[in-house]
DNA sequence: GTCTATACACAGATAGAC
DNA sequence: GTCTATCTGTGTATAGAC
């Protein structure tokens, strides 16, 4: 699959997390009029995104996010009702979609290797797609609450596992060479968010989304595939 | 080489960095006597380490220093002349200290694919005698000034030029592949980098430093070494 | 629904006693 | 050299006008 056809097969922007939050809490936003939650939501986690990835987002003022958003401080409370909250329904809304997306389209494949492909392109494109959110979500993990904490973390290791999984059944049908798949799990993974993280670096090198893709297959099937003698 | 060896032939702690501070801010320290300044550095260090790393360093304030340094709020300050100070110092101290070992290693093999095995070792036994300091300057830089912001990165890239460079000689030398040397040395960093930015996740997974260090090198020899036909 | 003005708390930094 | 007490600025959150 290429990056663009990916594009056109999935929803998934900031719009749709938005759409989200206004679902899961009507109650707790003092705004009712779905099309006025929607546009300011977007204006705040817009907002939050641009300023927390510059300074981090406890360096990030409720001033600043007036400033950014354009919204007033008494407005920005309306919506949320602390600074905390925004960051933690931001965090949390966003896996949700993300999963959605995740397991819809991995399951597709059948064979492993085709399964491993579509594995890392599928999660590169989702963190193309996201990629500030997926850094943004990566720095600031560690200023959530202890159990929102966890939950990012058993986000994390289900990628992981699902990798593994199908690192396991490929050497069970005889395609794959034997070894620590967990290790090599994590090592695929670490590549794989590399390009989020170091999104700027591969911008400034010219590398598309497209080749990275390729480039991390063919390494990751170097390794794997049984070689012919 | 194994790590235990690597512990023989360097010096590189909290220490050395405290020391190499006493030397270079002699005149801005505002106490003087060496042993006092050694143990007191060492004091605020770790204690920034350790607050830092659980809850950033901007969200650290100079009570949660004191409590957990055991100086006084006013001592802190004289030998810092402000928290950003702190972070400065420690972040450019630690780059210096960390140059003057990688150099001097790496440049002992001659043939690319020792030399390129001893700048991955090199590397993974740095970052996890040190793991905690590298840690804390990868989530951190982004709250250095510009300047000092700059030094971080040119640091990051230097590392990843040292790697790439291995690589060209070696295809040069017609014993690695053709390939995108440059992107090549982005995913070998990445997976280097990963094991000090998920220690937690490898000390869970009972996996050392001298078996991670092996397993990465069979993966990129995988891909880099022309295969016998 | 959105704004401004403000209460209240707490941070960083300093001064001066010991 | 180290401490405690305190100044001053700034941040979060709220109240109440529009």
């Amino acid at each position: 699959m290429k990056y663009k056809e990916f594009l056109d097969t999935i929803a998934a922007s900031r719009l749709d997390i938005c759409r989200s939050v206004f679902l899961g809490y009507r109650d707790e936003i003092k705004i009712k009029k779905e099309k006025t939650v929607l546009k300011n939501l977007e204006k705040i986690f817009d907002a939050t995104l641009k300023i927390g990835i510059e300074k981090g987002f406890q360096a990030m003022t409720m001033l600043d996010l007036k400033n950014v958003s354009g919204l007033s401080i008494g407005a920005l409370y309306s919506y949320f009702s602390s600074k905390e909250e925004i960051l933690r329904v931001f965090l949390s809304e966003g896996r949700k979609i993300i999963w959605q997306i995740l397991d819809e389209l991995i399951e597709k494949e059948k064979d492993p290797g085709a399964k491993l492909e579509s594995a890392v392109e599928v999660h590169l494109f989702l963190t193309e797609r996201m990629h500030k959110w997926f850094y943004f979500s990566y720095m600031e993990a560690k200023n959530l609450s202890p159990s929102e904490k966890e939950n990012a973390v058993q986000s994390e290791l289900h990628t992981e596992k699902l990798i593994e999984n199908i690192l396991i059944d490929g050497q069970k049908q005889g395609v794959f060479i034997e070894t620590d798949h967990s290790l090599a799990a994590s090592v695929i993974k670490a590549m794989l968010q590399d390009w989020y993280l170091k999104r700027g670096k591969y911008a400034k090198k010219n590398i598309a989304v497209d080749q990275y893709a390729e480039f991390i297959m063919s390494f990751i099937k170097s390794f794997y595939l049984k070689r012919q003698i």
